[in-house]
Parts: C-alpha cells; sequence; structure tokens
RNA sequence: GUUCUUGUAACUCAGUUGGAUAGAGUAAUCCUCUCCUAAAGGAUAAGUCGGCAGUUCGAAUCUGCCCAAGAACACCA
C-alpha cells in the first residue's frame, strides 16, 4: 500500500477514535502552503451530522492527531480546517523508500482484463490529426490500466468493412476491369494475385471516389452492391478487401510506431464479419429484430424517454449490414476470442448516442454477461480557430504525417548539435516531436473540444513535452557525474523546496488513482510539469555536484534519482521517449 | 424542435464528489549563464469564474431561469 495510502487510513482510524465515523478520507495537500502541508476539511461536514460545532471537533481529531508523531505543527484555522505537516524524519524515510522502489507506492487495484478499443484508423484513408486523440489517449489509458495492475489488450479495430471500401473496390475495378478479383470464373488461389496498388493510389482513390459517388447516384449504388457482395464474402470482392487491408494497415501502422503506439490487436471490422450470423440469430431468437422501412432494426427506446433515442439499423434496405452490426458482433468475438472483464471504447464524442445504442442492444440481447463493464470514453473535438472542426487551409484534413514534419522541422533547430552526436540528430528529432503533440494533447481533459492549431502542437516553451524532456535529461545527466560517490540514502531535508519536492511526490498515488477513475490524462501531465517545475527550481538554487556538505549532498542525489526515476514512469505511461541529449 | 456539452486572465487551458487568498503556460516588462545542458530559474502585471436569482456557515463548483457557442438525433462511419 501507498505511504499518503497508510497515512490516510490512520487519519481516518484518528477520526473514528475521537468519535466520528467518516466514509472516504482523502489527505488534501494544502492551499495554503503557510499553514501545512495539508489540510482535511471534513470537520464542517461532520458538524451537521454530529450537530457539534466544527471547531469542537477539530479540536477533539487535533488532539488525536498530536499522538502521532508523524505529524507535526498541527493548528485549527477558519471554520475548523485542520491544518498539519509532516516531520522531517518521516518525509526522510518515505523518500528513501520512493527511491528504493518507486512501484511499491503504487496502490494496486483488484486485477481486471480489460479490452481496449481506440485509434479509429479507417482502411485507405490517411491518419488525419484528428486520429491523434484517440491513438494517444487509449495507449495512456492501457499503460496506466497495466501500471495499476490491469490486464489490458488493445485494439486498433480498424474501419474496414463498411461504404468507403465499397467505393475504393468499385474504383479499383474502375480502373483495373481485368483483375482476377472481378472474374467469376477465375479459379485460383486469390492470395497470389498481385494487387497494383500501393497506398498511395489507395490514399488517392478513396477521396477521389467519394467525391464522385456525392454527384453520381449511380456509381454510388454500384458501391452498394460491392459493399454488400463483400459482407456476404462473396468471392473476389472479399479477397480484395482483405489485400487492400493488408496495404493500408502497414501504412497507418508506421504511423503509430512513429508515435509509440502499439496495438495488441489488430482486428478490423471484417474480422467481426465472422460472428454476424450468430449475433442475428441470438437477436432472432429473443425477436428483438424487427423490420422497419425494408430495414433490419433494434429498438432500444425506453418508455417514457423524452431524449432522442433511434433504433440501431443493422440491416440497411439495400441489405448492407451498418458499423452498428459489426460493433456489436465484435462484442461477441471478443466474449468468445478473450472473455474480458470489461470493454473500453475510446471515440469521439459526436459517437455517444452510437455507444449508448450499442450498449443498450447488448444488455437487451444478454449478449455479454451483465456484469461485463461496457465504457464509453468519449473525447472533445480537435476544432479550427473558427470553432469548427479543424480543416487546413484548402478546406480539407491536416494529415497526421504532416503535422509531426512541421514539428520535426521546428524541432530540429532548437537541438543543441555540440552535444548531440550527428547520427542521432533524426532520432533525437523524431522522439522530441511526438513528445511535443503528445503533450500537448493530454494537457486538457479529455472531454473539452479544443482549439487546433499547428503552432500550440509546436510549441516548446514552457508546459511542454520538450520542457519535460529537457529537465529529464539534465537529471540524469547529472546523476551519471555524482554516480560513483552516490550512496543511496537520504537523511536530511534541507528547506522548503526540498520538503516540497517530496510532498508532490507522495502524491503520486492519488493522480493515478484520479486519473483512472475519470480516464484522462491531464492530471498526469499536470502533475508532471509541476514536479519538474519545483525540480528546476532546486535544480538552479543548489549546485548538488558542488555540495561540500556530504550528507547534503547524498540527500540530494537521493532526491534527484527519486524525481528521475518518476518523471521516467509517467513519461512511460503517457507514451512518451526521452531522448539521451537534446 | 428534443437531448447533451461548453462559457474562467489578452490568448490556450486547468480547477467542477461545495472549502480558506480562483491556478498554469503563452504573449508583455524586467532581472540571472567564468558554475552539474539557459529548451532553464526568478520578479512584475493581468479576472464582475457568461448574466440574474436561489440553497449553504461557505458557490467557479449544486438548483432554477436567461444569453451565447457547439454537437447528436436509423439506411455515412
Amino acid at each position: 500500500m501507498s505511504i499518503i495510502k497508510t497515512v490516510e487510513n490512520d487519519i481516518k482510524k484518528i477520526i473514528k477514535d475521537s468519535g466520528y465515523e467518516i466514509e472516504s478520507f482523502v489527505l488534501q495537500p494544502s492551499n495554503r502552503k503557510d499553514l501545512g502541508d495539508y489540510q482535511i476539511n471534513d470537520c464542517m461536514s461532520l458538524a451537521k451530522i454530529y450537530h457539534e460545532s466544527p471547531i469542537s471537533i477539530a479540536e477533539k481529531i487535533k488532539k488525536e492527531l498530536e499522538k502521532d508523531l508523524r505529524f507535526k505543527d498541527i493548528n485549527i484555522a477558519g471554520p475548523g480546517f485542520i491544518n498539519l505537516s509532516f516531520s522531517d524524519d518521516f518525509l526522510i524515510q518515505a523518500l528513501n523508500q520512493m527511491h528504493d522502489d518507486l512501484k511499491s507506492n503504487i496502490d494496486q487495484q483488484e486485477s481486471k482484463t480489460i479490452v481496449l478499443d481506440y485509434g479509429g484508423a479507417n482502411v485507405s484513408k490517411a491518419l488525419h490529426v484528428g486520429h491523434l486523440r484517440s491513438a494517444n489517449l487509449g495507449e495512456a489509458l492501457k499503460r496506466l490500466a497495466r501500471l495499476l495492475g490491469h490486464k489490458v489488450i488493445s485494439d486498433a479495430h480498424l474501419g474496414d468493412f463498411g461504404r468507403p471500401l465499397g467505393l475504393v473496390i468499385l474504383e479499383i475495378k474502375k480502373r483495373y476491369p481485368n483483375l482476377a478479383y472481378f472474374d467469376e470464373s477465375y479459379q485460383g488461389n486469390y492470395e497470389e494475385i498481385e494487387l497494383p496498388i500501393t497506398n498511395k493510389d489507395l490514399e488517392e482513390i478513396y477521396p477521389y471516389a467519394s467525391t464522385k459517388a456525392k454527384t453520381d447516384e449511380a456509381y454510388l449504388e454500384e458501391a452498394r452492391i460491392i459493399t454488400t457482395k463483400f459482407q456476404q464474402h462473396e468471392r473476389g470482392y472479399y479477397d480484395i478487401l482483405k489485400k487492400i487491408v493488408e496495404i493500408s494497415r502497414k501504412e497507418i501502422k508506421k504511423v503509430y510506431d512513429f508515435l509509440n503506439i502499439e496495438y495488441d490487436l489488430w482486428e478490423g471490422e471484417s474480422d467481426a464479419s465472422n460472428y454476424v450470423n450468430e449475433l442475428f440469430q441470438i437477436l432472432k431468437d429473443q425477436e428483438l429484430l424487427v423490420e422497419s422501412e425494408g430495414a433490419k432494426i433494434v429498438e432500444v427506446k425506453e418508455e417514457n424517454e423524452n431524449s432522442p433515442m433511434p433504433p440501431l439499423l443493422l440491416v440497411t434496405s439495400s441489405g448492407a449490414i451498418s458499423y452498428q452490426t459489426t460493433d456489436l458482433a465484435t462484442i461477441l468475438e471478443r466474449k468468445h476470442k478473450i472473455n474480458p472483464d470489461e470493454i473500453w471504447y475510446c471515440a469521439d464524442l459526436r459517437q455517444q448516442l452510437h455507444f449508448e445504442q450499442v450498449f443498450r442492444a447488448t444488455r437487451k440481447a444478454k449478449l455479454v454477461d451483465d456484469s461485463v463493464k461496457l465504457e464509453y470514453i468519449g473525447f472533445g473535438t480537435m476544432n479550427g480557430s473558427d470553432g469548427k472542426p479543424f480543416k487546413t487551409r484548402d478546406g480539407g484534413v491536416m494529415s497526421l504525417k504532416s503535422l509531426l514534419e512541421l514539428v520535426k522541422t521546428e524541432t530540429k533547430k532548437r537541438i543543441n548539435y555540440d552535444i548531440v552526436q550527428a547520427q542521432k540528430v533524426e532520432e533525437t528529432a523524431n522522439i522530441i516531436t511526438v513528445a511535443t503533440i503528445k503533450y500537448a494533447d493530454f494537457l486538457s481533459f479529455r472531454g473539452t473540444d479544443y482549439i487546433f492549431s499547428p503552432e500550440k502542437f509546436s510549441d516548446v516553451e514552457g508546459k511542454t513535452g520538450p520542457y519535460i524532456l529537457y529537465s529529464t535529461i539534465r537529471m540524469k545527466s547529472l546523476l551519471l557525474k555524482g554516480q560513483s560517490e552516490i550512496q543511496e540514502k537520504s537523511s536530511r531535508i534541507n528547506n522548503n523546496i526540498d520538503r516540497d519536492i517530496i510532498i508532490t511526490l507522495l502524491n503520486l498515488p492519488n493522480v493515478l488513482t484520479k486519473s483512472y477513475e475519470i480516464k484522462s490524462l491531464n492530471d498526469i501531465a499536470d502533475y508532471l510539469y509541476t514536479l519538474t517545475s519545483k525540480y528546476n527550481k532546486f535544480y538552479a538554487e543548489n549546485k548538488i555536484l558542488q555540495e561540500e556538505n556530504e550528507e547534503l549532498k547524498q540527500s540530494w542525489l537521493v532526491l534527484t534519482k527519486t524525481v528521475y526515476n518518476l518523471n521516467l514512469l509517467l513519461l512511460d505511461i503517457l507514451g512518451l521517449k526521452v531522448p539521451e541529449k537534446m
């Protein structure tokens, strides 16, 4: 159990010993540092329950707290706040413990198997800046959940079974009508057929076909028919689909690799299609699948419900299955293959209604056990400065690749070429670029829309990825230089900065737990900055390696190493790497 | 129209299970490199927390009404 949690439990017991019951207790870091390290605000609410003055309650609790040698400077202020600080001895001991084993100070949770669905990449379409958030968020949540003791399986869940693919295949058919894929009499093995299409072609074909379909009704109708064909696994069409997925997936993976995003599974909607028949059987058995206006739907609206709740549309009137169908089938697939305790979906907030529908249908048809938790983790839209979803000047969406290039160019201007070896420049620039972009994305709460501007993501001054990386590298450099002298034991707290840093370190478990609960990384990003900037202040004020007092120097080295290790841990959760030098 | 989200410093955002004096970064002005990487550190200035009312010892946070912006609302995904 973490140090802070242990203290919290003890204080809870102390409050109980004073005669008061309290449900949960979290030790709040004080916002009045002049009065103490921490504040206890619960006396006011206890006063209402016990019909006693808050001051009198605070007095009693204070009396009990004073018996505990870990605390000092206990005082009561205002209407009944109890302020308290930790004794130096306690803090030194805590620092040494965190230095020896950082992970022992993280509260492990009861282990669950979680499937995490994020990314939102669509086959044959280039990743654009809008895909950034889902991937960042999902990847970091995966890492956070694993750190807290969960088993997480991440799935890219590619969009590869809808009309866009119908359009792409149609256009390929127009351009290469003689391909064996389109020859019904072909008897050979399609896997051996070369598809003369590169990913670059695909990125050109889709927008072309999509635009054409908007004005050409016959073309669209042809695409619809093709969509139905591969959805029914019709020979040739299903095979070319798989081929296209392969080509596109390689390219998508390159970008995700660059961003340090790793999927355990690269399943797509097409893989879930194998479970569509089972899905329909389950729905039919329960008489949930009904005909409506030529389509097959499932009603999920509750009686007396005012909010708009359209039915799920499983099969369109033209016979195609929708993404609602594949999402339901995917739940079946995951039940059979993984049998998870929880399934999380990271997707844009505009998809909230969709997931509400899917979850309702899942419950109604009992596709999974009621104990299986389905969680939708929505995030805000990336808007342009006009408040509308971000577009480039020519009206298109900025590709993720061009954003990366743009930031990389800026990054390269800042690298210290006296320190970084020539052959390391590219790698270093890549790492910093990813950190710059991801960190900027994590800073705001996941649910709020934010203004996207390339400038914002190119920012390197202040509360940014490069700041954290630079500082971390400096700690590492210092530790390397002081390595021969470190004896790994702190024995002194010199002043308020040391003290403040240790108090901040102690708060780690609460930051992690809260981030996990709200499924947002902004607290971790902010905590990382707070800790780093406190350390930087300390670094600027003390010449650690030149310090002549050996006891003090050792204490500072231990502090440095602990902050360094924690930075590495948190950067890893956010999915950021640290370069050697920069 | 129905439902939902948002409105905090010049800008971009934190803070929303009610707590003390509302925080960061940027931009602005001014300091600090003979010294462990100055992509650093320090200082100053910047706010009717959209508006009005209510609940409370106490409200940016909860409730109601209003104003403004955005999103979703079956045959796209």
